[in-house]
DNA sequence: ACGATACTCGTGGTCTGACAATCAGTCAAG
DNA sequence: CTTGACTGATTGTCAGACCACGAGTATCGT
């Protein structure tokens, strides 16, 4: 009695699952192009048709990626982070997650980071922060642009604490919270004193992990955070 | 001056395009019948192997979800994590996050939830978190059921903290993770005598939060992960 | 009247063969 | 040396067909 389940998947599903194997475990590398359709349909035994559906499960992984045009060739995509953040955006538009969870989360993640960046003082990434703080300060910059510069700034002391994981979680997170952050932006009344005022706490926090006081730029990180959200977006609905 | 790239889409793209955005934003509920694949083909003029592409695109979303039998509809999948944990788990195997990287935000994670659930003290989850601790602290236990044991008992903990968001990260973190986890549980020489020390720590991390100490139990469960780590997992590659 | 059996119909899964659009070469003409 | 046409290969798309399967529905024996 070692009878077991029979489980019967889909063609295309066990195409797609060798396949991915094979990519996952470096049997074919990023940039390289994959095997032709063709090729494909009779190495495997099976119709066009179902390899196509096959590439197209992967390619919605974001592991091979096709031109868009005919005639080129599928290709082994690069290892890359937009269908992570497509996974955690479609969780916060399908209220499975709340975007007041999201900015808790965003929080704890920044707040580390930032603990962690006033250790190692990453001058390539503060650069970049620098860079960002550039362009909040003029004058004239519309909120649109001011949000962009924003995002770059916090996503640059995220990257300077050297954390490749915390670094792609907080764009994830950033891409779920923006929808909301723009409408709240956009709707300021006053919008040039409170862009004056974010920027005044960004200078502190950029000042203060760059003296090496990680501690102290976490905890006006935080205030800077909550305070903003409490302020301009829970209440805004 | 302002010439802009032509973009040309295949049509399975924007076929699963548009159904997605119907699906996000709740024109179609989770568990509802879609359209039939000759319906669709029909409606948006194209035939049924671009619906069928497009419908790929979207299982490999998460979006919809097909029973792999024939003659079964295709149906409005409930939102799910799995496909976040899944893109997560493809980051790590392509080597675009360390495992040293996951360790670290793991443990920013798993101590900020900590400090949050002593303050919480969601009796259900800590529930969980007990009857974890039951099997870990059964002597004859293997280390598979251990490390089974092991993740319900942190998963428990994060979702005592009442945030939706970490949790999901933590799963997909915990995830991407395993792998390198059990092989390290595995090669233990005195398997019985470090599991007996984690169980031990364990109880005094939950005693801790039990007892509203979020942050000493955030201390120990800092101790416990990178002890941990540090002594069987990075030195045993 | 009622439970079991057989049948029909619609669905997704798969295949075949075809054609169009496009790209990467090659190669001759200017 | 550049330009343009030609060739072959590849992806994108289509129409039409067939199969396996599940859910009703009708039929039949009791």
């Amino acid at each position: 009695m070692a009878f077991t389940q029979i489980e019967r998947s889909p063609l295309y599903r066990q195409v797609a699952e060798q396949i991915r194997e094979v990519i996952l475990s470096g049997g074919l590398a990023p940039g390289h192009n994959l095997p032709t359709e063709r090729e494909l349909s009779e190495t495997f035994g099976v119709s066009r048709a179902s390899i196509r559906e096959a590439l197209r499960h992967l390619e919605a992984q974001g592991l091979v990626l096709t031109n868009g045009n005919s005639g080129a060739r599928t290709v082994v995509s690069e290892a890359s982070t937009a269908h992570l953040m497509d996974a955690m955006v479609q969780l916060v538009r399908l209220q499975h997650v709340t975007i007041e969870d999201l900015v808790d989360l965003r929080t704890v993640i920044e707040t580390a980071a930032v603990r962690r960046a006033g250790e190692r003082r990453d001058p390539g990434a503060l650069q970049e922060a620098h860079l960002a703080m550039a362009v909040m300060r003029d004058e004239g910059v519309g909120v649109e642009e001011f949000y962009a510069a924003d995002v770059r700034f916090h996503i640059a002391l995220v990257r300077a604490s050297g954390s490749e994981a915390m670094y792609l979680v907080m764009l994830a997170v950033r891409e779920a919270i923006a929808r909301h952050l723009l409408i709240a932006l956009r709707s300021l009344p006053d919008a040039s004193t409170v862009l004056a005022e974010l920027t005044r706490q960004h200078d502190a926090i950029l000042a203060a992990v760059e003296a090496g006081e990680g501690a102290a730029a976490a905890e006006m990180l935080r205030d800077h955070i909550l305070n903003f959200y409490r302020r301009f977006v829970f209440d805004a609905p």
